[in-house]
RNA sequence: GUCCUGUUCGUCUAGUCGGUUAGGACACCGGGUUUUCAUCCCGACAACAGGAGUUCGAAUCUCCUACGGGACGCCA
């Protein structure tokens, strides 16, 4: 354990964004790289705006992606309480400093902090020193007796002693706020790492609630891999600076430092996210492909497909390669578990060419007569067919993938025939057939 | 308006001390392999915001301009 300690601070006033899953992502990342603490602390100090259930599935998020902490909500630590709401005796007792030292006076039934008038020297990792004047006096203390954001955000830094405060760049310009307040305590400021926003993919400014792809609850319902959006995610604004960009969540830790976070925004970019997701869906092993698969399965209703657990697996073993998002799972598989499958209009279209109900008919015979029902004993058989009638093997093949399944798309077509079976897949033949389709 | 901050292909980025054919990835386009889609492979397109200065030499240093982003609440 390093003496490392950061710190994620979200208000649970609605739905949790991607930008600040990033400031999670990045606080997580450097506390794991440097073997700190990662603390989440929940600002609910506006009881108005506070919801119960944004909490939960701030939590519920947060957890889904893997971003554990090790003090805060439900694993609690020395430091606590966790919530900004629990801890007014605190507020009060640093106020009283304050008071104590003058710093302070009241306006209005507010409480306001007296500026010092010196430009504040803020000390950042990302954009070195940053020079700022602070003006006016603020408001600490509202006149309705709760404390407000800038104060609160200090004092709970200063008492929980946070060491690195990563946050995003909107917060640079309240920081000579936050160094006001810290030259009053007469406590150490801690290091500052202001990181870029994440902007709209197209149009002017950041990324918000509104905008398409923004809430981590689309990636979770759409079944992403939390390794895939914390890869994309990663990327925005920091680069191992060697080229590589798919990575496991392991090998980020590794490489992430605060020396490789960029200046500048990053804009969203919603393929660039589907194609490293798919990656890791490629990646994944056998094991871990088949738990996510049948996660899917029963929470798109299809548990009954989990029965069959054999030709499960061995579905899903054929159909990795081809498969490029959990979100496709159900759809692309259904036809394997329903003898009743529809037919695409649009591929039959595309075999008529090939007098398809001729070709089933050969195939039918084929097949019938095969002892080892094999790939390449397949392959072999449609290729001598094909070579007998003077065809193409596509001939054969689409028309054949088309009668078993329905689809002009999927898997390995050998493979699929073998995994279905003889005798299931010449029934499929003869109901394509009796549908008198061709 | 004031203050802070930034500016390399359409997008994400590499390019620590000035000398590179300015590299990689996504997307797009073209070609190839594969039984189809997908995968995979190959290729093409594509950028240092503009101007001045320092220098033998600047994407890299300085200044100015332009443009982008953010903050200016008794929201967080």
């Amino acid at each position: 354990m390093s003496d490392v300690r950061v710190r994620f601070a979200p208000s649970p006033t609605g739905y949790f964004h991607i930008g600040g899953a990033r400031t999670a992502l990045f606080n997580w990342l450097y506390a794991k790289h440097t073997g700190g603490t990662f603390v989440l602390r929940i600002e609910d100090s506006d009881t108005e705006r506070n919801k119960k259930e944004s909490l939960e599935s701030l939590l519920a998020n947060l957890r889904w992606m893997g971003l554990d902490w090790d003090e805060g909500p439900e694993v609690e630590g020395p430091y606590g309480p966790y919530f900004q709401s629990e801890r007014n005796g605190i507020y009060q007792k640093y106020l009283k400093r304050l008071q104590d030292l003058g710093r302070v006076y009241t306006k209005e039934g507010a409480i306001w902090l007296k500026v010092s008038g010196e430009t504040q020297t803020i000390d950042d990792v990302i954009h070195g020193p940053v020079r700022r004047l602070e003006e006016k006096d603020f408001v600490i203390y509202r006149s309705n007796g709760t404390p407000v954001f800038h104060f609160v955000n200090v004092v709970d830094d200063i008492d929980m002693k946070i060491t690195h405060v990563i946050r995003g760049e909107d917060h640079l310009s309240n920081t000579s706020k936050h160094m006001e307040l810290y030259k009053a305590f007469d406590a150490p400021a801690p290091k500052f790492a202001h990181i870029p926003l994440i902007l709209k993919t197209d149009g002017p400014g950041k990324m918000s609630k509104r905008d398409r792809g923004s809430l981590v609850e689309e990636y979770r319902d759409k079944f992403f891999l939390p390794a895939g959006l914390i890869n994309y995610l990663s990327l925005l604004g920091w680069s191992p600076k060697n080229d590589r960009e798919l990575m496991s969540i392991d090998e980020i830790i590794a490489a992430f430092d605060l020396s490789g976070v960029n200046k500048t925004h990053a804009r969203f970019d919603e393929k660039k996210l589907n194609y490293i997701n798919s990656e890791h869906l490629r990646h994944l092993s056998k094991e871990a492909f088949y738990e996510n698969g049948c996660k899917v399965l029963k929470q798109t209703g299809h548990e009954n497909y989990l029965s069959q657990d054999a030709l499960l697996r061995s579905i899903f073993e054929i159909v990795q390669e081809k498969l490029r998002s959990f979100e496709e799972l159900p759809n692309f598989i259904a036809y394997f578990f329903n003898s009743q499958y529809d037919f695409d209009y649009k591929t039959l279209q595309k075999i008529q060419k090939y007098d398809p109900k001729q070709r089933l008919m050969e195939l039918k015979s084929m097949l019938q007569g095969m002892v080892h029902f094999d790939t390449e004993s397949i392959e072999t058989n449609i290729q001598q067919l094909s070579k007998a009638h003077n065809l193409n093997t596509g001939a054969y093949i689409h028309t054949l993938r088309f009668a078993i399944s329905g689809r002009g798309v999927g898997p390995s077509l050998y493979h699929m025939l073998v995994v279905m079976g003889k005798e299931e897949v010449l029934r499929r033949i003869q109901y394509c057939l009796d549908k008198n389709l061709f």
